[in-house]
DNA sequence: GTTGAGCGTT
């Protein structure tokens, strides 16, 4: 029996790879994403009109075009849209710009935090798919003893689903869990803060009030508010723009016949501000320590002060 | 009472 492959590049004008086909004669998406990681379809010329048309996807499997099948044609790769563009984003076009998004864009290992010990890697897989096709789930245990070590790695198809996934906890297994772009992959792709700091929280404060206030600005993903009470939380949105936006400013959340004045700023990790003094800055922790070396002077910024580095 | 726990034998 011989396989069916199918032509498949990256873009127009780009050098095709060929895909093996299953017994079915789908490609499966994971074919696809093992060699152009972040795909999330694939698009073919319509000989008649032109225009492009969509490969039907559904449940991981790419289904030949029902009118003569995958054929001799070329089809080209889609990558996931980013949701928002600024206005003169338009003005600047093409190949350029795309494959700089598409190095900004590919998906990373993730590390998923705080598993449950019995969980398993069919169960993280399972719970994950509803984001997505993933491409690979493991969970760490003890050689020796097969104990899961309470977490785990995740890997999407696609960066929507990584960014998603990213933006919000996880209730697996009767569990919280933190998902993040693991220490080791800091600084290699770009990530972009969702996560703020609110300060100066009241204990009646709740989730819920939380939640509602700031979801006029955009969805909120999560809201973390440490027990037992310390005066501060953390509102995570889908969109960094709108945590952004929000940072340096001080907000009224209404409660009962009274307003409670909230600080909001950027969410600084743990670890900056325990190891190197009292200040975090919270884009070495993003983009990787490394580039980001000895700190010469200061700057007040969203409310607060950071260092510069000597160098880039 | 303004910063959350935890990071990969390949």
């Amino acid at each position: 029996m011989s396989i069916e492959y199918l032509q498949v590049a990256e873009d127009e004008g780009e050098e095709p790879i060929e895909l093996p086909t299953e017994d079915d004669g789908t490609l499966l998406l994971s074919t696809l994403s093992a060699q152009f990681p972040g795909s999330s379809g694939l698009k073919y010329r319509n000989p008649e009109s032109k225009s492009f048309r969509g490969v039907r996807l559904s449940e991981g499997r790419l289904h030949p075009p029902p009118d003569g099948g995958w054929g001799s044609q070329m089809f080209y790769c889609v990558f996931p849209k980013e949701n928002k563009r600024k206005s003169d984003d338009n003005l600047e076009n093409s190949t350029a710009k795309t494959k700089r998004m598409e190095t900004k864009l590919r998906c990373t290992d993730l590390i998923v935090l705080g598993l449950p010990w019995k969980t398993t890697e069919q169960n993280l897989r399972e719970y994950f798919e509803t984001f997505g096709e993933v491409l690979m789930a493991q969970v760490k245990k003890d050689p020796k003893t097969g104990q899961s070590k309470g977490f785990g790695f995740i890997r999407f198809a696609s960066y929507e689903s990584q960014m998603r996934v990213l933006a919000q906890r996880h209730m697996i297994d009767g569990r919280w869990c933190d998902v993040k772009v693991p220490n080791s992959k800091e600084g290699l792709i770009q990530q972009v803060p969702c996560k703020v700091f609110i300060g100066r929280c009241t204990e009646d404060l709740t989730a819920d009030d939380l939640r509602e206030y700031f979801g006029k600005f955009g969805e909120v993903t999560d809201v973390f508010i440490p027990k037992p009470f310390r005066a501060f939380s953390f509102v995570t949105f889908l969109d960094p723009e709108v945590a952004q936006s929000l940072c340096g400013e001080d907000h009224i959340i209404r409660k009962k016949n009274r307003g409670v004045s909230v600080h909001v700023s950027n969410a600084a990790p743990k670890s900056e501000t325990r190891g190197g003094g009292a200040y975090g800055n919270p884009r070495s922790a993003r983009w990787g320590r490394s580039s980001w070396p000895k700190p010469r002077r200061w700057i007040r910024w969203s409310g607060r002060l950071w260092h510069i580095p000597t160098t880039v």
